[in-house]
DNA sequence: AATAAAAACGATTGCGCAATCGTTTTTATT
DNA sequence: AATAAAAACGATTGCGCAATCGTTTTTATT
C-alpha cells in the first residue's frame, strides 16, 4: 500500500506537509500544495484509517448487534441506522447475535477491540449477563426497542400502543377482545400487554384468560391462537394481534376456517410492516415511526461521542394508527 | 484505555511477553502466563485491532455495498453474509449504497482508507463507473447477484431460471404466456427474458410482444403491468413475473379485477420470499438458494484474502422450483 | 545592506502492538 | 565446581500517521 512516506518522497516534500495538505491542518503555499496532491492522485493514496485511528483515538465507526437483520422490521432499522450513521460520517459494523449469548459475547469483544466510537443494540431480549456486559462498554451505548435501567434508549412507546389499538377496537364497538401476544420475555411485548389492560379497564372490561393467546411473534404464532381460540367454547369478535406477523398468520388460518375477517372477527396488528397493505383485507395497524426512532437513536448516539460522554436518556416515540380494512363493528347476531 | 505496557507493568513483565502471551507466539513458564493473564482479566485489557492492523496488515473485517438492505431479499443475504463471515473471523462493514453514484465512490474510498481484506457487492446495476471503481480495488472483490468481465461473481443462474419457470407454464398446457420482465439495466432481469425466450422457442411458441410489461420488480409494477394486460385486446392464460412482489402485486390486481388466478390466470414468480407461500393462493416460484449464494461468495472471498491473490471464479447457482398453487392447467373454453 | 518578522516547511516523537534480536537465568553434564 | 546447552524473558524496532517543536527561507522595515 501507498503511505505518507511514499507521497512525500514523489512530491519532494516531509511527511509533514503531506499530513497537512491532507487534513488541512496548516498553511501550505498552493504550489507545494499542488505538488502533493498532484502525487496524491498519481500513486492513489488514501491514509490508512488503522494508523489515523492510533494517534487520534477514534475510529468514526458505530457497531451494531441485531438479533437478525433478516426480520422486515430489524431490516428497515438497520438501513434506517445506517443512513443516519453515513450522513453523520460514521460506518457501520454489523452483528448479528442471533439471541445467542456467546456471539453477544464474542461481539462485545471484538468491538471493543475495533475500539468502536459507539454501539446501537436491538434486541427485543436482553438477558442479565448481556446487559451487564453491555452496561460495562468503554463507549457510549443506546439501545433500541428496549430499555434498561443503566443504558440509554429509544423506544416505540408500545404501552401506549398496545392502549390505542385496544380502544380503537373498543371505539368499533366491540366488548368481547382477545390478543394474541409475544414470549413473555419479549419486552414491547409486556408494554403492549400493558396498554392492552389499561384501555380495557378504562372501558369498564375484564380481560379473559381464554383470549389471550401467547404468540412467538410469527406467522405460525397467529395460526396456532386461531386454532386454540376456534377450539374454544366463545370466541371474542376482535383481536389485537401483538405484530403484523401474528396477524398474517391469524387472518390466513381464520379465513381457512370460514371465519371471515373483519365480518366476524376483526383483527388490529402492530408494525406496519411494508405488506401490512398488500393483505385481503389490508391490515389495519399500528406504525413505529421507524424512520424517527433510527434518527433518535443515531442522535443520542453521535452526542455522546461528540461529547466524549455516556448516554442515559431514555425517548420514546408514539405509534400512529393506520385504519385499513381488517377491523369493523362486531357481528350483530 | 488500557495498553499492553498497562498490563506489563501490572504482572512485571515486559510487553513481549505480554504480546507472547496474547497470540501465544513463543513459549512463556506458567507462573509467568498465570501472572500476565490474571493482569489482563483485572484490568480487562483488550488489544487494539487498529494498531494490530498497522503491525499485520490485515483488519479481519470485509465490507459489503448493497443497493439497499432494507430489500426483503437483500435482507437475506446481508443476514447470510454477516452468518458466514462470522465463522469464517471476519466482521462485516456495511454499506447501503442506494444506487448512488456518489455514496458508492465515497463508500470505496472509506473501505480503502479502512484497508478491508475484501468487498463483497451486492447491486443489482452497476454502472461503468462503478465498475472501474471495483476493478481498480487493492483488494479482493466478489459481485453478489451480478457479472461482470472483470471481476469474480456468484450469481442465482437466472437464465435457467427463466427457462424452468416458463417451461413449467409451457407443460401444464399453457400456450398463451406473457412476463412481467424487471427494469432493462437489471442483470438478473435480463438472463431471466433470455430464459423466458429459450423456453418458448423451444416450444415452438412466439413471443407476443403486448404481453411483455416492463416492471420495476415491486408490487405497483406488478399491478401496472395486469392493468396493461387487461386493457389490450387478447390476453395470456399465463404470466411469468421476475420477481414474486411483481407476482404479489399482480395477483391482487388481477383478483380485484375478477380475473381470478389461478383458474383464469396462472402466475409464477422468482425468488420463494418468505410470504410468498402465505398469499391466497399460496406462490408457485423459482427459489434462489440464498444461503447457497452467500457461503459461495464468502468461500470465494475468503479464500483470496487466505492466498493475498484477486479473484475471478464465477459461479452460478441453480433455482429450484417451488409448486403451490397459483398455476394450473389453462382455461378450456 | 542589516535586522526583524512572517511565512513555509522539516525532523521527530509517540500512538499500541508484533516480532526480531539479544541477554539473562536455569538446568544438565562432566 | 566449571562448562555447555537449554529455557525464559527483555529491549528495541517499525508499521503509518498527526502533531509538536524546531529550522530555514522569504518578505517587510529601516
Amino acid at each position: 500500500m501507498v503511505t505518507i512516506t511514499d507521497v512525500a518522497k514523489a512530491a519532494g516534500v516531509s511527511v509533514s506537509t503531506v499530513s497537512h495538505v491532507v487534513n488541512d491542518t496548516r498553511f501550505v503555499k498552493p504550489e507545494t500544495r499542488a505538488r502533493v496532491m498532484a502525487a496524491i492522485e498519481r500513486l492513489d493514496y488514501t491514509p490508512s484509517s488503522s494508523a489515523q485511528s492510533l494517534k487520534k483515538n477514534v475510529t468514526h465507526t458505530v457497531g451494531m448487534i441485531v438479533t437478525s437483520s433478516t426480520n422486515p422490521y430489524f431490516a428497515e432499522v438497520v438501513s434506517g441506522v445506517e443512513a443516519a450513521l453515513y450522513a453523520a460520517g460514521f460506518n457501520l459494523m454489523l452483528c448479528n447475535s442471533g439471541r445467542d449469548i456467546d456471539r453477544q459475547r464474542s461481539y462485545i469483544r471484538t468491538l471493543k477491540g475495533k475500539r468502536i466510537d459507539g454501539l446501537l443494540v436491538l434486541e427485543s431480549v436482553i438477558s442479565e449477563e448481556f446487559l451487564a456486559l453491555l452496561t460495562a462498554c468503554p463507549f457510549p451505548v443506546v439501545l433500541m426497542d428496549n430499555e434498561a435501567p443503566t443504558l440509554a434508549s429509544v423506544v416505540d412507546d408500545s404501552e401506549q400502543g398496545g392502549y390505542l389499538a385496544t380502544r380503537y377496537l373498543i371505539e368499533q364497538g366491540h366488548r368481547e377482545i382477545g390478543c394474541i401476544t409475544g414470549p413473555a420475555d419479549h419486552y414491547q411485548s409486556r408494554q403492549r400487554y400493558r396498554g392492552f389492560r389499561r384501555a380495557l379497564a378504562e372501558a369498564g372490561l375484564e380481560v379473559e384468560p381464554a383470549w389471550v393467546q401467547a404468540g412467538n411473534l410469527e406467522v405460525g404464532g397467529g395460526e396456532a391462537a386461531i386454532q386454540a381460540l376456534a377450539a374454544g367454547p366463545r370466541r371474542p369478535t376482535a383481536l389485537f394481534a401483538f405484530n403484523d406477523l401474528l396477524a398474517l398468520g391469524a387472518i390466513g388460518e381464520a379465513t381457512r376456517r370460514g371465519w371471515r375477517v373483519p365480518e366476524a372477527l376483526s383483527i388490529i396488528g402492530y408494525d406496519d410492516i411494508e405488506i401490512a397493505r398488500l393483505l385481503s383485507p389490508s391490515l389495519t395497524t399500528l406504525r413505529q415511526q421507524t424512520d424517527r426512532l433510527c434518527r433518535e437513536a443515531c442522535r443520542l448516539l453521535t452526542a455522546a461521542i461528540a461529547a466524549k460522554e455516556p448516554v442515559f436518556e431514555q425517548v420514546r416515540i408514539a405509534p400512529q394508527r393506520v385504519i385499513r380494512d381488517s377491523v369493523r363493528e362486531p357481528p350483530t347476531d
